[in-house]
DNA sequence: GTCTATAGTACGATAGAC
DNA sequence: GTCTATCGTACTATAGAC
């Protein structure tokens, strides 16, 4: 007999997505989480800095990966590094869309959980900005490429997860990101 | 003799800023920032939704000047209408650089607060994105449009209230603008 | 694991302005 | 009378302190 099963924070999670998805995020207590978890709530901040974070568990792997393409990326334009990480990321971190699908849905219907996704990208942004960086690329530049990336990402992402969509999320991307070149690029100025 | 003194929401935001400055926003309660103001708590949530959006108000008023500054552009390419919005917002809506920096470095210290200022931010890209739908933009093309006008804004705002910088916002925007053109446009594939 | 401060909600009461 | 700004109280959940 095992004084508590393993994985708790993987039950935390998978429980907390469920009953958001089923109730909303508003409308589900950590209380309640951490009972379907077989846990206490003082175990779930023991988790989870605060009720939010439980959905966004994972991100520092999935910097990881966006940070892991760009070293990758030979010495080329910034911009081109940029797409070299967007092409890592989606090869090695989206395999499911249909989780995907219902985490974004749960994402979409609460602001408070909107916001924290967007501190998250943000977050990314600003690690690309400083991976740029050292690369030796100048700080303005650096900082308009990440979050270009970034925009590009979301966009891909969005169109990744809509109904029907059936291309992979690597080539929504370098679709997005052509399409972008076509828009700031010849502005006719 | 007056029940009540006009201007409570003016008085709420500068007592809020105030201490927010000193202080910091978690190092401050609601209770404290109502008492300062000669109101009580129940009277602060009245006026905003939650205790961050005391910083936040007036954000219709910023949205507002972006998008007559959209509708004001001509027919043209995306991008240019983006750049007249963006021209708009500098000349009709930040008078004082002090107070920014205040409000800026207040923002910078939390979190919390950063996250709301996401929001907001997203919230402008999505306004701006239907704008531009309305002009007959394609959805995509719409939304990355919107996006890099506000990553745009952000990184010339940093710029703006960084010390010893003297350049106007307008200015600015218009150089990092410029630059956005440079990085994405000729990476040559 | 218990205790507590704070944020935020719900419903209601009061009182001046009109 | 209606409208609107304020305040009172009681309550829940989050989150941090002990």
């Amino acid at each position: 007999m095992v004084r508590w099963r393993p994985g708790a924070r993987e039950r935390l999670q998978a429980a907390a997505l469920e009953r958001f998805a089923e109730h909303g995020f508003d409308g589900t207590t950590v209380a309640e989480i951490a009972e379907a978890a077989g846990l206490t709530e003082r175990t779930f901040f023991r988790y989870f800095a605060d009720k939010r974070e439980v959905i966004f568990a994972g991100q520092e792997q999935f910097e990881q990966v966006f940070l892991s393409g760009l070293e990758g990326a030979g010495d080329d334009h910034p911009m081109q590094a940029v797409a070299a990480a967007l092409d890592a990321a989606a090869t090695n971190f989206f395999p499911d869309r249909g989780w995907s699908r219902t985490r974004q849905a749960v994402i979409d219907k609460d602001p408070g959980l909107q916001e924290r996704e967007l501190l998250k990208l943000a977050s990314l942004a600003t690690a690309m900005t400083e991976a740029l960086r050292r690369r030796g690329v100048e700080e303005t530049a650096a900082s308009l490429t990440a979050q270009s990336g970034v925009a590009v990402f979301r966009v891909a992402f969005g169109a990744w997860i809509a109904d029907g969509e059936t291309r992979s999320l690597a080539d929504i991307q370098r679709a997005v990101l052509a399409e972008l070149r076509g828009l700031v690029g010849d502005t006719g100025e």
